[in-house]
DNA sequence: TTTTAGGTATGATAAATATCATTAATTTTA
DNA sequence: TAAAATTAATGATATTTATCATACCTAAAA
């Protein structure tokens, strides 16, 4: 059931690319699998985490809970990437939830043998700082976007991504299911307002609602009105 | 005039504080020393770094400059702070403007200097992860609170956060000059709209303007206002 | 299968925020 | 110092977005 993690097909979408065959063992030795359930959460937010989480399969929804109660969906995640760098690295409490949004396969490799590899591996070291540099840059923009730009903006951004980073299924669709509540609370507007204006995109013929399933027809129309076009 | 990075105060306060006599020897002689007028860009987005910066005294607001030409502030920094250390890391290109809000004292310390303290200390890489982390976890709490909440609410988070940030001058006031159309392109919001909101909070007696600058009376008030109550 | 509940959709209305216009104050420049 | 330019302030209005209400649909539960 749990294979070693030399034959993994994640690894090589990441940090743990970089490590050795000695490395891989250790890890391999250490490491748990998990079955996660759909709405189960991988980590949750002001809790310590004492290891890092390689996704190996399924669809996951990083969120934050605002003052007011609101969830505020941050970032997607699917398999092949990795949880948990962040609050390691700088060991801080967690700052998201991780929400799985349909049944997950995960590994989970204890802290210190990340700890001990990031002190030994250079290479892993600098892939992580990367990653975290990479985030960062994403996570600016994303201020950016969510302060100035207006809600139908960030709806088009947002499909536009989502197509992007998971991909479709074979009848064209983005291929997650995510309910109008969730669409609403990445691009930070009531629900209804976002099901408003699915609905308009759908009468201007630029998505398709098929169920809860999202089309893409013209995906340009999209990328010009998130930019105010 | 141009001292020894080994004398220096700002290494107390961040990743420099783990460097070796020698790393520091070495930084000293190839470093180069800067006045950045009030105004003019350290750093803009879409370039190429070559290095990092060492803020040795004066203020800067890191922007973003939107699609539809708006400047979104992201974050303010000051005498301490480095600067580049994202972009070096991750490889990338520079993502956001560093402008000085008044004349700066700077260091910039070469990227292959950089690269290869990373590559040889250990404790340099890993202080150099951590603050990255930690600005990570602000941003992605940025985009909840850019997302959800109200612009009363983040003017006054952002008011407490300026704060204590830069501290109070002899007079009390929050010790940064920004204009209202920073402001209002700290929080997000027409520089009208944030004027009108501070104009209203002198009125509850929350806060006193004094000129540009701007007195905090009540900050519990404004705790309270920025979570929503 | 009927019932129930959760999710989706849409109208009506209210509230928040942006825009436009104008004046006043302040700072910069000549 | 006077003139010009920028910034701040405030009213009037338009637009965007949220909230409330209700109906409809779909899928799970009894």
């Amino acid at each position: 059931m749990s294979s070693k993690c030399r034959q993994c097909i994640i690894k090589r979408f990441n940090a743990l690319k970089t490590l050795t065959h000695d490395e891989l063992e250790k890890f391999s030795d250490h490491k748990t699998s998990l079955i996660i359930k759909k709405g189960d959460n991988l980590m949750t937010e002001g809790n310590a985490i004492n290891g890092l989480y390689c996704i190996k399969d399924g669809k996951a929804k990083l969120t934050k809970l605002n003052t007011n109660g609101k969830e505020q969906i941050i970032k997607f995640i699917k398999g092949g990437d990795i949880l948990g760098q962040r609050s390691i690295l700088s060991d801080e409490l967690v700052g998201l939830n991780a929400i799985a949004l349909e049944d997950m396969h995960v590994c989970f490799i204890p802290k210190g043998d990340i700890i001990e590899t990031i002190r030994e591996n250079n290479n892993f070291s600098l892939q992580m700082m990367r990653n975290i540099s990479h985030q960062l840059n994403e996570a600016n923009t994303s201020i950016s976007q969510m302060a100035q730009k207006p809600v139908k903006d960030r709806l088009a951004d947002t499909l536009v991504q989502l197509e992007e980073l998971f991909g479709v299924d074979s009848e064209g669709c983005i291929d997650v299911v995510l309910t109008r509540e969730e669409i609403a609370n990445t691009i930070g507007t009531a629900t209804e307002s976002a099901i408003r204006l699915l609905s308009n995109l759908k009468k201007d013929g630029v998505i398709d609602l098929i169920g809860k399933k999202i089309k893409i027809i013209n995906k340009n129309t999209l990328k010009n009105l998130s930019e105010g076009y």
